[in-house]
DNA sequence: TATGATTGGTCAAAGAAAGACAATCTCCCA
DNA sequence: TGGGAGATTGTCTTTCTTTGACCAATCATA
């Protein structure tokens, strides 16, 4: 397994334990895992992002740290979320699929449903000689088209 | 023997050995078999697609990987049918919709998943500007990739 | 209030796979 | 025997990860 995935699992193991919030020191973390400092923010940028449903925020100095928080959001929010802000006219490959898998992990939608919008999306779904910009659009729309059918059909939900 | 053929039985039966579902490194397999590495991609290509039934997916950079996975048969090569015969290269905006109902009715996908199914290859889906021949060439994809998905994890089938 | 120690941040380069694609090569068959 | 489909190879590109050098902020303390 990758260092990184390591890492990650560490890091939300760790979020598990302490309600989800958790506040660790970059360095040490670091020594732990024999790795340069820079590895515990490239597990962050790339793991631990909005998107993936996390906020970081930090402090220098002697008594230093990192933050990471699990952002929570009820699920109604999340959906609107997604189809006003998020989403837009354009929506690469990569960000689909964490935005798809998001889904999941917010039961906004079941697992099933975010599997096959996850599949509608994906890059062999979407494998045709028609340019990426293009099919970033065409990835738009279909998934906002799909939420927009679980939207309809979701049972309403308690204020 | 061509080469090829005996990398995809190797393939099939590290699958079989493997509840239908393994992770190679090309570079390993290729290094293995004395052949370049592309020749993974095209035993890949012309032995491991959609339409076989099987679902790739990959990784590069530092412990990289494919995977593979085989869907599971539906009873008389069903799926196989609706890969191929049904759905084919291409397919049109009436009759995707109307295929789509029909996996939901013969229960081959919950109604939730058809919807969503429906709702990807609906034409305000893919309102763009392409011709409609290459929309309906990308239904096709989108659907089969949805559909193998949507089965590679349904309950399993009674004898 | 300056100053050095203590942290974390940024960015770019190096490394490690896999993908894309074109150029050959083989083998079969009309 | 010549053409074409399928198979093989090589090369270049893209993507993801790891590392390291340098920068910026904060704290402790003289």
């Amino acid at each position: 397994m990758r260092l990184s995935d390591t890492i990650e699992d560490f890091i939300k193991t760790m979020l598990q334990e302490n309600q989800m919030e958790v506040e660790l020191k970059r360095n040490e973390l670091a020594e732990y895992f024999h790795c340069a400092p820079s590895q515990i923010n490239y597990v962050l940028a790339t793991r631990f992002t909005p998107d993936h449903g996390y906020m970081t925020s930090s402090q220098r100095g002697g008594g230093g740290f990192i933050r990471i928080v699990r952002v929570r959001q009820t699920s109604g929010d999340h959906l609107s979320y997604l189809l006003r802000e998020r989403i837009g006219e354009s929506l690469d490959a990569q960000t689909a699929q964490v935005l798809c898998a998001q889904l999941a992990e917010r039961k906004v939608v079941s697992l099933p449903e975010a599997r096959a919008m996850a599949a509608a999306v994906s890059p062999q779904a979407l494998s045709a000689p028609i340019p990426e910009s293009m099919k970033n659009v065409l990835r738009a729309k279909i998934l906002k088209s799909m939420l927009l059918t679980v939207l309809q059909h979701a049972p309403k939900e308690q204020g």
